[in-house]
DNA sequence: ACCTGAACACCGTTCAAGT
DNA sequence: ACCTGAACACCGTTCAAGT
């Protein structure tokens, strides 16, 4: 309502002006505490201080917005051992899990960036560090961007699935045919294992790539 | 307006009521003509020739519907080759390669099928498969069904990036770095082969893991 | 440079009531 | 059983105008 700003000690401050930063900031905010469907400019702008209409001086639609969350999120990807010194297989698998983990940060991050994917503004980054995480291994230039960014898809649509997973879950939205799955151990975790699984087999086929260099 | 229909001999119709099928019908008409955008209860309802709350009697909401029309296009994946007498890859390949081509028949199909996964409502049957298939590899029973859930968000994750990409380009709105990208040789065909490569990449793993026995 | 105020053209969903 | 009519509580976006 007022943009001024008293401080405790009496003393005036400007009229707290937003940046971009603070926008994007404010999304993550929602989108981690609240989730995508939350995620509305007018949500956003209540949490500003601002108007809705005040959010597009600093993006152009909801769509750039949304990618400037998606390039967050995705730049907060760090392998666990950064040092490529051990084998490429575990450089491989640790930039893979890196952005699994930080995909699933977030709520709804990774339908966020996979959303955003196609525009290729924030994924890039992720998909060339694949492709040299996978070049350690020796495999062909042009073979490694394309396995890098197949090994990408799976990561996020194997991700998304989790999320989705979690939310119907606590919603209590599933179907019988999930829910009675006889292979279920624990019950509610049906999906364990599924993304160490086909990470595995992605690796294991860059090896037997490499061997028999088709 | 009318709900009275008059054939051209004279005779007089009944009252056309519409059922299940006719709604999801209409629902698969507009996606393949306008896109998931365009999909919504309203215009779904104009095209029927009915009020927008008439759809509630048939779906509790958009999102069982959606379900449904997800349902749809998966079942309409068949692979190629249906026999199981050749190799147990091609077999692999044939149905992961089906249901590629499924969700790309319609427009913005595999994000269709991928917001509708978590419910487990359709893709069950296309992971089946693709676990029938792996399993004709001799793969153990329960690492086949999680290598088949893997390779099924490969494909879907691959496929929806896919549509993406066409969608972007069509509309011209493309990053630099994704435009200017060395490596492309058309221009504009930048993901071709990644599908190709991704599923390879599964199926040495698989074969790699079966002779090793891990 | 950064934001307000007001409007436009939409959404999904509910629910009493009709036939 | 199938649908209408009307309403409720929202959306993203534009644009003139303010400071």
């Amino acid at each position: 309502m007022n943009p001024m700003v008293t401080n405790p000690d009496g003393q005036e401050a400007r009229t707290p002006r937003r940046s971009r930063a603070d926008v994007t900031g404010a999304a993550l905010a929602i989108l981690d505490a609240q989730g995508l469907p939350d995620l509305t400019m007018r949500n956003l702008a209540a949490r500003l201080g601002l108007q809705p209409s005040a959010l597009y001086w600093h993006f152009p639609n909801k769509q750039a917005l949304l990618a400037a969350v998606a390039d967050e999120i995705v730049s907060r990807a760090r392998p666990a051992v950064s040092d490529a010194q051990g084998d490429w297989r575990d450089a491989v698998r640790s930039e893979a899990v890196a952005l699994h983990d930080a995909l699933l940060a977030f709520k709804d991050g990774a339908e966020v960036v996979s959303s955003t994917l196609a525009l290729g503004l924030g994924a890039e980054e992720a998909s060339a560090r694949l492709a040299a995480a996978i070049r350690l291994g020796g495999v062909d230039g042009m073979l490694a961007d394309r396995s890098a960014e197949a090994l990408l898809h799976f990561v996020i649509g194997q991700s998304w699935h989790e999320q989705q997973r979690l939310q119907a879950d606590s919603l209590g939205v599933v179907a019988p045919s999930v829910a009675s799955h006889p292979d279920a151990l624990v019950g509610d975790r049906d999906a364990s294992g599924v993304f160490e699984v086909g990470l595995d087999l992605f690796v294991a086929g860059l090896e037997a790539g490499r061997l028999s260099e088709i």
